[in-house]
RNA sequence: GGGCAAGUGGCGGAACUGGUAGACGCGCUGGAUUUAGGUUCCAGUGGGGCAACCCAUCAGAGUUCGAGUCUCUGCUUGCCCACCA
């Protein structure tokens, strides 16, 4: 018997000589590219096998195009600013710079560990000053642009991180990070003014036909664009107006009250003497409250302002209301309340005792019965005015065009999310290049004065921004007048550095510019993106924007999406149990590399189940990876000298049925793993199940047929076949297979017709769509003669039994079903 | 409450376009090798029946010569959104 597999120094061994003769620069030739990426990693510490199932499955797609002939990018960096190794400073006073390196340092060490194919000279480290000095130039160009611009807003603030947070951040009312119920606070804050791109944000996501559905319907979602009309209402004894938001203004003639939200400013004005206390008191009542308590609270309450609003095409008199359930941020704040057409407004009429008008009618009846619920479909319209009678869609274009006409309305889009909201009041970030000049005011950083370093040895406490309380830093001149300055102490969301790194990859160590365009215009936009689900709104929404203004402004060129294609993995469970620190169960990536081996181990995450699926981490299920890696080996590399000679790119004639199995399952393998890579379906699950065949049928004939050309061919051809899965085994294979160069650079097994070829198939021969026989015949047999045949068979023979048989289906090669 | 996705042996899964359900692996059972354990190798492994056969892809209906796959209803699970006017 062979040695056994010393997957330790073989691993070992090969990961040094990759790393030293650097055979996974990306070429730059006349092939075409292939851009690899999976989302940039936070340096949080220690790497396990969840990361590794991401990284490897990124790595077995790069390996498998490269094989296939493409210029192959496939680069590695580091997302490294945020608010862990501000924690890390707070906790035990760790440099979150000192703090940050180490990590990248030890996970950059464990990402190579598991054999991955990077082209590590174009590394990117996000929180270098050489990086994020184009953060803040690009800050800079949307400055210009009036796409980034400061006002104050109320916004959402954590109060356990101590700082603002984006709309997208907050999830459920609660700080995306820590869990903290999130406040509202005033203050004056940096945007980003994504909601200019909403359309394109919108109408990208159609073409997007690589992108999993489900991610662009949630988009879809998020961005929240409805077609609806804005107009506005009287309001009695004043000159004011208020503003609705309506998608159905068909609707108008029942609204019965007018709901605006406590913030809305016009409460202030119109509020009577005899209410303000009440209406202060319910307002004040929300205010206190947290935005979690405030959305989870269902229960609908309000307050009258004793004022009255005039409806303008009906001129009824309706009283205004305060409610929680309108909301200051959307819309404008207030709506028309229509109890008749709407769930809300019907349970909150009634709980306040408001009247209910029914103004649609559901289609075929012309009885108006008292509602017992809201009718909210579209309908005709009754006790409309002169729009009695129309159809809803016909009203709402009629009344939208009545109201322009009396300059009080007009059709309007609105869209449910906001402008991206991307200061910081924290310190490990990208200082935002922006100078306050009493003179001058606000004045941006010249590009010649780029970067604004983040300066060292700043304390951080947890409490306020800690670049506000740092003299050095936050005094300067103004760059236009030169006279005394005070910088913008606010550092930028993480999301702005990721929003476009995978730009950079492609001209990294540009000194004049964050890329060539002339570069992007080759390697951009990213082929195919792996990362998880937990980006779908955040990261991917932010990068398709400022892609977007990128094209805009021609720095890249072609599509504008940056992600051709997207692939979402599962995670990975151990025992069946969420992997934490708290439960001891985190299977680490250096403990794995030394007891099982990292070619088992991405042949287990490849194998355990598909890649888009949870995977559990089981001792028995990696268990059979390693019995796959030995019985590889034990059966190649006793091998490997005869094997030599034989010519892998020409496939040798099989002299048995058994040569002729094995040429067969050598190929449908290989043609299983191109299939799976070119379909961008990458269940390579069902490629290593017929891996194993492969061997199964390899490890059959080694002992019994070792002069046979076949199984020598079989021996030779594995190693290419399974080197994008098991890179270090396959290399040391091949070069005992008498090769001087990387199996990784070589082509790829061509799949040969000849051996897909089958000389008998199973044809299945039915009575009444049940299997009653199974004939082995020659492919191509004819209908005529498989029905000759499937007559002889007794099972056929007993279930006809003299019956008519009024109808023959026959599919080819695979069935013929009698019907009788 | 709304939306989307999914339910196949003891387990992970295969069956991609309606055409041999359960490939491949894990586990389990028996045997061989071994001082023993482990390793390795061989055989078996959805349920029922002596057998011919019958029953099986969450449940129920439908379409079809034929349904794991298509349609409808219900159940279960997972994820996302939840006062967005």
């Amino acid at each position: 018997m062979a040695d056994t597999y010393d997957f330790r120094a073989v691993e070992r061994k090969w990961q040094e000589r990759w790393e030293a003769s650097g055979i996974y620069a990306t070429p730059d030739d006349g092939r075409e590219k292939y851009y690899v990426l999976e989302m940039l990693p936070y340096p949080s510490g220690d790497l396990h096998v969840g990361h590794a199932k991401n990284y490897t499955l990124g790595d077995v797609i790069a390996r498998m195009t490269r094989m296939l002939g493409y210029a192959v990018l496939h680069p590695m960096g580091w997302d490294s600013f945020g608010l862990p190794a501000e924690n890390a400073a707070i906790a035990r006073g760790a440099d979150p710079n000192v703090w940050t390196r180490e990590n990248i340092a030890n996970m950059q060490r464990q990402v190579r560990l598991m054999g991955t194919s990077y082209d590590w000279s174009r590394e990117i480290t996000t929180c270098d000053p050489e990086y994020y000095r184009w953060n803040q130039w690009i800050f800079l160009r949307l400055y210009e642009q009036g796409l980034a611009y400061k006002r104050e807003a109320p916004v959402n603030w954590c109060p356990h991180d101590q700082t603002v947070l984006a709309n997208e951040q907050v999830i459920d009312g609660r700080c995306w990070r820590c869990d903290t119920p999130v406040e509202r606070r005033n203050l004056s804050q940096w945007f980003l003014k994504i909601t200019a791109y909403a359309d394109r944000l919108l109408a990208g996501l159609d073409e997007l036909e690589g992108w999993p559905d489900r991610t662009k319907t949630m988009q879809r979602n998020w961005i929240g664009r409805s077609e609806g009309t804005q107009y506005s209402f009287g309001i009695e004894n004043t000159e004011e107006r208020i503003s609705v938001f309506t998608t159905r203004v068909d609707t108008l003639f029942g609204a019965t009250y007018l709901a605006v939200a406590p913030e809305h400013p016009i409460v202030e004005q119109i509020v009577t003497k005899k209410q303000a206390a009440g209406v202060r008191e319910f307002a004040q009542s929300l205010r206190s409250k947290s935005e979690l308590e405030r959305t989870s609270l269902m229960e609908k309450a309000g307050v009258f302002t004793g004022a009255y609003a005039i409806n303008p095409l009906s001129h009824e008199r309706i009283p205004i209301w305060v409610t929680n359930y309108v909301l200051a941020e959307y819309g404008t704040g207030a709506i028309g309340g229509v109890p008749a057409h709407d769930e809300r407004d019907f349970d909150f009429a009634r709980k306040n005792g408001l009247p209910i008008a029914q103004v649609i009618a559901k289609p075929g009846s012309d009885i108006t019965v008292p509602l017992t619920e809201p009718y909210v479909e579209d309908g005709r319209l009754i006790a409309s005015g002169d729009f009695t009678g129309m159809s809803s869609a016909r009203a709402r274009k009629a009344i939208t065009e009545r109201l322009a006409a009396m300059g009080i309305g007009e059709a309007r889009i609105n869209y449910r999310f906001r402008d991206w909201l991307v200061s910081r009041q924290r310190y490990w970030g990208t200082p935002i290049p922006i100078v306050y000049c009493s003179a001058c005011g606000e004045v941006p950083v010249p590009d010649d004065r780029l970067p604004v370093v983040l300066p060292a040895d700043v304390p951080i406490t947890g409490e306020g921004s800690p670049l506000a309380r740092d003299e050095r830093f936050i005094n300067t001149n103004c760059p236009k007048c030169g006279g005394p300055a005070k910088r913008e102490s606010d550092t930028m969301d993480t999301f702005f550095e990721s929003s476009w790194y995978y730009l950079r990859y492609i001209d990294p160590r540009n000194a004049e510019q964050p890329w060539d365009p002339r570069k992007a215009a080759k390697w951009a936009p990213v082929d195919q993106y792996i990362g998880g689900t937990e980006h779908t709104v955040l990261h991917l929404l932010y990068s398709r924007f400022f892609y977007k203004f990128f094209h805009d402004r021609g720095w890249v060129s072609g599509a504008d999406e940056p992600f051709t294609r997207l692939f979402h993995q599962g995670f990975v469970l151990s025992n069946g149990e969420k992997m934490s620190k708290s439960r001891g169960n985190v299977v680490g990536i250096d403990q794995t590399a030394d007891t099982t081996g990292v070619d088992a181990m991405r042949l287990f995450l490849m194998y355990v189940t598909p890649p888009e699926d949870t995977a559990d981490w089981t001792e028995e299920g990696i268990s059979g990876r390693v019995r796959f890696v030995n019985r590889v080996w034990r059966a190649c590399e006793p091998l490997t000298q005869a094997a030599r000679s034989v010519d892998v790119r020409s496939m040798p004639e099989p002299d048995t049925p058994e040569e002729k199995a094995l040429l067969r399952a050598v190929h449908v393998a290989a043609k299983s793993a191109i299939d799976e890579t070119r379909s961008r379906r990458f269940h390579y699950n069902t490629t290593i199940a017929k891996l194993d065949e492969y061997v199964n049928a390899l490890t059959g004939m080694v002992q019994t047929h070792r002069e046979s050309r076949a199984v020598l061919y079989a021996v030779h051809a594995l190693p290419l076949i399974i080197a994008p899965f098991a890179p270090h085994m396959a290399e040391e294979l091949w070069e005992r297979l008498g090769h001087a160069t990387s199996v990784h650079l070589e082509p790829y097994l061509e799949p040969d017709e000849r051996a897909l070829a089958v000389e008998e198939i199973t044809l299945v021969v039915q009575v009444n769509g049940k299997i009653r026989a199974r004939l082995q015949a020659s492919p191509g047999i004819t209908e005529d003669d498989a029905f000759r045949l499937a007559l002889e068979q007794s099972g056929v023979r007993a279930q006809l039994d003299g019956k008519e048989i009024r109808k023959r289906i026959f599919v080819p090669d695979k069935l013929l079903n009698l019907v009788v």
